[in-house]
RNA sequence: GGGGCCGUAGCUCAGUGGUUAGAGCAGGGGACUCAUAAUCCCUGGGUCGUGGGUUCGAUCCCCACCGGCCCUACCA
C-alpha cells in the first residue's frame, strides 16, 4: 500500500482532443488503474492549459470572451477521455482560482527566496510565429521556421533565475538515477544541463489573459510558467497542506518528448527555487507516426492525414473502447516513437482481442454450457498450466511496474496463448463428463480469471465482462492484486454466460 | 548553426559484455473441429542504413556519410 500521484501534462486547448493525447492519457490512465489494483492509493490528475496569447486571439476571433472559450475547448477534453473510460481523479483548469492561488503563492516563495529579478527581455520576435528567439537560435537573424527577418523587440519581464541551479540540477540527477526515463531522455535532459542555462523570462506585460503577479500588478506569468505548477494546484499547495504531503514529492509525470525541458530542467529548478523536493519521476514518451510520418500541428503544411486530425471519439466509435485502449498500450513501448494505422488497429483487434482472447472465452464458456451444466468447475492446484500462468503475473506485475504496459500486456497474453494450446492438447470436447473434464475445464476458466485480473488496466471494460461472464461477481478490479492474482482462487458463483462475442472480427480493413 | 534519437526478417518492433541475431503479424505445410473460417503444431540464412577504423573477431565501440525524426527555451 502507497500513495501513487501521477499526472498527464494539462493540454493546450488551441488544439482539440486527438489520438496523441489520448496515447498519453491512455497510458497515465492504465498507470493509474495499475496501481489502484495493486491496493495503493491513487492520485491521478490531467486537465487543459488555458493561458497565452494565442487562446485570448482565438477567443476574439471567435467573437466571445477567452472564458467562454477556454469553457468549449476545455469540456472537449472532458468528452473525449470521457469517451476513452478515464478514470482521472482531477481535472484541472489553469483559469480556475484554485490554480491562480496556488502559482502565486508557488512563485511568490521563490521571489522571496530571491530567485527573481526584473531586468529587460531583449530578443528577435518572429510575428508568424509570436514567439521569440536569440540569435545563435535563429538563422542568422532570420525565422529558422519561417524564413522571414525577425524584429527586435524590448519589453521589461522577471526573470527565473534558471543559471543559479545548473549544479544544483546536477547533483539531482547523480542522487536520483530514475528521476527520467528511460535513460536515453535522461541523457538528454543531462547533456542540456551541462550545456550551461540560461535565466529565463517568466512574466508579460503584453498580453492580460494569464495569472496575475502578485507582486507586480503590470505583470501576468507567462503560460509555461503557470501551467507547470498545475501539478502542485491539484495537491493543494500552499492551500492544503496535508494533501500536498500525502501525493509530494514522490510523484510521477507522464510526458511527451517535446516537453522534456520543461519537466527534466525547468521545473525541478523551479521547485528548488520554491524550497521544494523536485517531482521523483519523470516517465518520458515518445511520439506516434502516421505511415512512418511525424504528425505534430506545426507540421500541418505537407498535408495527408494527420495524427492531429485524429479526433479521438472517432476511433472509439469505430472500433470501440477498450480495443483502441489495447491498441495504444500495446503497440508501442513508452519512451520510442511508434507507429498508428488503421491497419495497425485492425490487426492487434482481429488477432489480440478477437482470436486470441474472445475466442477463448468464447470456447471455454461454450464447453462448460454443454458439459457442465453451466457452473464453472475449480482448477487444479498442480495444474499444467499454473507455470504459464505464473510467468505471466510475474512478468506483467514488473513490466507495469516499470511503465511498461506493452511488455505487461504481451506476457498477460502470452498465458493466453498457453490456455489455447492447453485446450487443443486436452481437447475436453471429446471427454465425457466428470473429474477429468472439470479439471481441464476449472483450469482455463482459472487462467482467464487472471488474464481479466491483468488486463483490466487496459481493458476495464471488457476485464469486468469476462469476469461475469466466467461465473465470478463483481469485477477483477474489487480485489487486491497482492490475494487475487494467485493460482487456484478460481470459484464460480454465478452461472457460466455464452454470451454475443467480445470482439467480433473486423473483415475487411475499414474505410 | 548547435544538441540528441532512430535506421535489424515482407510489416511492426525486441536485443547483446564482440561467439551459431530474436518475437508477434503476414506467408507456406500439417492437425483438429469446442470456438468469432477461430485454435494448435511445424516452418525465420535477414549485406543488423552506407563506407571506413579499432580488434583475433562488431549489428552492438570509434569516425564519416546517407536517410528519417525530436529539441534549440509557449504544440501529447
Amino acid at each position: 500500500m502507497a500513495n501513487y500521484y501521477i499526472t498527464t501534462p494539462i493540454y493546450y486547448v488551441n488544439d482539440a482532443p486527438h489520438v496523441g493525447h489520448a496515447y498519453c492519457t491512455v497510458n497515465a490512465d492504465a498507470m493509474a488503474r495499475w496501481h489502484r489494483l495493486l491496493g495503493d492509493d491513487v492520485k491521478f490528475l490531467t486537465g487543459t492549459d488555458e493561458h497565452g496569447q494565442k487562446i485570448a486571439d482565438a477567443a476574439i476571433k471567435n467573437g466571445v470572451s477567452p472564458r467562454e472559450w477556454t469553457d468549449q475547448t476545455s469540456q472537449r477534453f472532458r468528452e473525449a477521455w470521457d469517451a476513452l473510460n478515464i478514470s482521472y481523479d482531477d481535472f484541472i483548469r489553469t483559469t480556475e482560482p484554485r490554480h491562480f492561488e496556488t502559482v502565486q503563492k508557488f512563485l511568490t516563495a521563490v521571489y522571496d527566496n530571491g530567485y527573481i529579478y526584473k531586468d529587460v527581455y531583449q530578443g528577435l520576435y518572429c510575428v508568424s510565429c509570436e514567439d521569440y528567439y536569440t540569435l545563435e537560435s535563429s538563422n542568422d537573424g532570420n525565422c529558422p521556421i519561417h524564413g522571414s527577418l525577425l524584429t527586435e523587440m524590448r519589453e521589461e519581464n522577471w526573470f527565473f533565475k534558471l543559471s543559479a541551479f545548473e549544479a544544483p540540477l546536477l547533483a539531482y540527477y547523480e542522487e536520483h538515477p530514475q528521476f527520467v526515463t528511460p535513460e536515453t531522455k535522461r541523457n538528454e535532459a543531462l547533456a542540456f544541463i551541462k550545456s550551461g542555462l540560461r535565466d529565463i523570462s517568466i512574466t508579460r506585460t503584453s498580453i492580460s489573459w494569464g495569472v496575475p503577479v502578485p507582486w507586480d500588478d503590470q505583470h501576468v506569468f507567462y503560460v509555461w510558467y503557470d501551467a507547470l505548477i498545475n501539478y502542485l494546484t491539484g495537491i493543494g499547495f500552499g492551500r492544503e497542506d496535508d494533501e500536498t504531503s500525502t501525493w509530494w514529492p514522490n510523484s510521477h509525470h507522464l510526458i511527451g518528448k517535446e516537453i522534456l525541458r520543461f519537466h527534466c530542467v525547468w521545473w525541478p529548478a523551479m521547485c528548488m527555487a520554491a524550497g521544494l523536493e523536485p517531482v521523483s519521476h519523470v516517465q518520458v514518451h515518445g511520439w506516434l507516426l502516421v505511415g512512418g510520418q511525424k504528425l505534430s500541428k506545426t507540421m500541418a503544411a505537407e498535408g495527408g492525414v494527420k495524427l492531429t486530425d485524429i479526433a479521438p471519439v472517432e476511433l472509439t466509435d469505430e472500433f470501440g473502447v477498450d480495443p483502441i485502449r489495447y491498441y495504444l498500450l500495446r503497440e508501442t513501448s513508452l519512451g520510442n516513437d511508434g507507429d498508428f494505422s488503421h491497419e495497425g488497429i485492425t490487426a492487434r483487434y482481429n488477432t489480440d482481442l478477437a482470436n486470441s482472447l474472445g475466442n477463448l472465452v468464447a470456447r471455454v464458456s461454450t464447453i462448460v454450457a454443454s458439459k457442465c451444466a453451466g457452473v464453472g468447475p475449480s482448477p487444479e492446484l498442480d495444474s499444467d498450466l499454473r507455470a504459464a500462468a505464473q510467468t505471466a503475473i510475474d512478468d506483467a506485475e514488473s513490466a507495469w511496474n516499470r511503465f511498461a504496459p506493452n511488455h505487461a500486456l504481451e506476457a498477460t497474453w502470452g498465458l493466453i496463448g498457453a490456455t489455447n494450446a492447453y485446450l487443443e492438447q486436452r481437447a475436453p470436447w471429446k471427454m465425457e463428463p466428470g473429474e477429468e473434464l472439470d479439471a481441464v475445464l476449472g483450469n482455463a476458466l482459472e487462467a482467464i480469471r487472471l488474464v481479466t485480473i491483468l488486463a483490466t488496466p487496459a481493458i476495464p471494460e471488457v476485464a469486468a465482462r469476462i469476469w461475469t461472464r466466467i461465473g465470478l461477481a463483481g469485477a477483477p478490479s474489487d480485489e487486491v492484486f497482492a490475494s487475487s492474482a494467485q493460482w487456484g482462487r478460481y470459484r464460480a458463483t454465478l452461472a457460466i454466460e455464452k454470451g454475443e462475442p467480445l470482439f467480433p472480427r473486423i473483415k475487411a480493413s475499414v474505410e
